[in-house]
DNA sequence: ATATATACATAAATTTCTTATGTATGTAAA
DNA sequence: TTTACATACATAAGAAATTTATGTATATAT
């Protein structure tokens, strides 16, 4: 992204709603899976990403298990009930969100 | 807005933009105006904006002219060439932005 | 050997915003 | 007449979300 700033505050909502779709995800898959949906668009970092899990399983909003693969860590993060009924919130502010900026930033309809 | 760190990174957008449609604004007018714009869910706060006009000034994105009206003072702010520039780019890339959150939270198309 | 990918983590610094506070003028209400 | 609200600017302290840098460890490819 040109202006990462934008990014910010839609992280959580991002990895909520990833987490809605796929039952359970470790974090790397994650940054993967978003690299990948938006072609390179979005890269989340891991400084970013990390924190977020950390602090969302905090809120009891994920729960996590850990896992053992080709001799490899991996910490799967899915959705408790909370978590769920939250992502479904963050959705629609995001949405709401983006329908405020688009009113003030698309070029007037009504001429 | 419920989730205001969603806010976060497209105020100088909003600001570059507004000033793009209306040749010169000063604060308290572009607080207004976006609130009357978004109906009320969205309300900058002059913690917010004040800086974030002396910024993009500093940046010589925004010329200033100061002006009495009704005994009290006014700072009108207006594009610089530069800032013109600027507020194309970064309107796109809010844009751009929108549409990676999009494809991210927005139901698949393809079934 | 070296680089790259996978997989986690954290700490310091930066940016952006909220909240609180301050100054000053004008008007409306109690 | 004083209290509240609107207009109009400003800044400082604190909070929150990032970036950037760094670290550990395993596996694979060059």
């Amino acid at each position: 992204m040109a202006n990462s700033n934008l990014y910010k505050g839609s992280l959580t909502t991002i990895i909520l709603k990833l987490l809605s779709e796929h039952d359970k995800m470790y974090g790397y898959e994650i940054t993967q899976k978003v690299k990948a949906l938006t072609k390179g668009e979005l890269q989340i970092t891991e400084g970013a990403l990390y924190p977020s899990l950390h602090k969302l399983e905090a809120e009891g909003l994920l729960d996590v298990e850990v896992a053992k693969v080709d001799n490899r860590l991996r910490k799967y993060y899915k959705l408790t009930e909370k978590g769920t009924t939250e992502t479904v919130n963050k959705l629609s502010e995001l949405e709401q969100y983006i329908a405020t900026l688009q009113t003030l930033i698309n070029p007037k309809l009504s001429y």
